[in-house]
DNA sequence: GCAAAAGTGTTCATAATACACCCATGT
DNA sequence: ACATGGGTGTATTATGAACACTTTTGC
């Protein structure tokens, strides 16, 4: 600080709001709720909750998580903060955004229509409250950038999986239709994937080996995956 | 939020921490002052400030910057919130890093001195305060990673400047020798700038041909300039 | 003439993309 | 037998890196 001391300076409510993607059928999803408090009580935002005087936002952001989908260990990312005065009709708020990306068959779904949350299709999400289709927004495009450079959402997928079902999930985050040959080049590529002995007979006749993850540490910036 | 009212929580002070980078005689360089109040009043740390209720933090960003260079319409980048609860021991601070990266020769030397502030060498920079060092050693990653796909800091050389001089740029951010041939071939391919018919010859006796910036708009993300 | 920086050209390896084509099998 | 998704191979093109070589001119 240049010069002022602590204890004469205003201080800030500071929030967090979460970017939960899911992955369902083939379809990317975006856990919203209906806000249950004034303004805007009853409009979609995004999951959020207040950052405690004694922990840090990751923190504040894990609890969001928890309380919201039971679920624990989900590694998550800042977004970014977005602090326009003017951003809650309700008050000054500073909010942190963040991103986590999981399997909606582990969460707990009681937990979720308790607080009135639900899942919907990212493609065409444009009403939410306050900033957060700007939230969101930048929130896909980093979850897109990071699965640029990095083989996302492993455990997102049945812990033995085909090709296929990976390449599924890089088009439904991307929206657009990788080539399945290269796809699989790219992928086998990394290095990061073992071939079972096992095939999935259910999505083709001839049947599609199951992979599973080897390990996920050594995975550079330099391999990247898709061109965005 | 999920449920919580807005007037029962609590609220936190709330401030930014610059990585001030200017470029000068080849060199990257980095802003800091000593601080003068305490705790750890004297030890290097990063230009701060804090945030007010009125202004959003990019506002107090440029107003920090502004206040120890005189200079503004810089460009300032997010870099992340640092909110660990012990990061200040002088009390709970969540501070937003920003990054700005300055021509040395355009700020207000008279403001940098009043506020006991000082140019350091980048490499090798490790005992700043706090978490500053983290700070900073992401301010410079995220440095690097923008200038590996723009061509950023033009504004940092001349108006009329050599190829010869970017690539110098260049070599000072990423601290390594880009090829001077491959280097040229990969700037000039990008079709940004355009060559004068002056020609600089303080630094060889061929002497170099002058160039400037056409514009900065279309350069996407795609245009890779070097690789990290 | 020579050193030294400016600038050009060549080669090699790698990687993205498009797409042809074979494979295995349930119906 | 044939349609369908699984899987492999190939041609094309673009790009990065290494480095040889040519140009210019002050000394």
């Amino acid at each position: 600080m240049l010069d002022q001391k602590y204890d004469v300076q205003s201080k800030q409510l500071v929030a967090v709001d979460c970017s939960i993607f899911g992955y369902e059928d083939g379809i990317l999803k975006l856990l919203l709720f209906h806000r249950n408090i004034e303004p805007s009580r009853g409009k979609l935002s995004l999951v959020g909750g207040w950052v405690n005087e004694d922990e840090s936002v990751e923190n504040a952001a894990f609890r969001v998580l928890k309380k919201l989908t039971g679920l624990t260990n989900i590694a998550m990312e800042q977004v970014g903060v977005f602090s326009q005065p003017d951003r809650d009709p309700g008050g000054r708020v500073i909010t942190v955004g963040f991103n986590a990306l999981i399997n909606i068959k582990m969460h707990n779904k009681d937990l979720v229509q308790e607080y009135g949350a639900e899942w919907f299709n990212v493609s065409g999400l444009s009403n939410l409250i306050f900033d957060h289709n700007e939230i969101f927004e930048k929130s896909l495009e980093q979850l897109r950038f990071k699965a640029s450079y990095y083989l996302v959402g492993l455990d997102l997928l049945p812990e033995k999986f085909t090709i296929t079902q990976v390449r599924q999930l890089y088009n439904s985050i991307f929206q657009r239709k990788f080539d399945p040959g290269n796809f699989r080049k790219k992928i086998l590529s990394l290095n990061v994937l073992k071939r079972l002995n096992k095939k999935d007979s259910s999505e083709s006749k001839k049947g599609a080996f199951y992979y599973e993850f080897i390990n996920s540490e050594k995975m550079s910036i330099n391999e990247r995956i898709v061109k965005i």
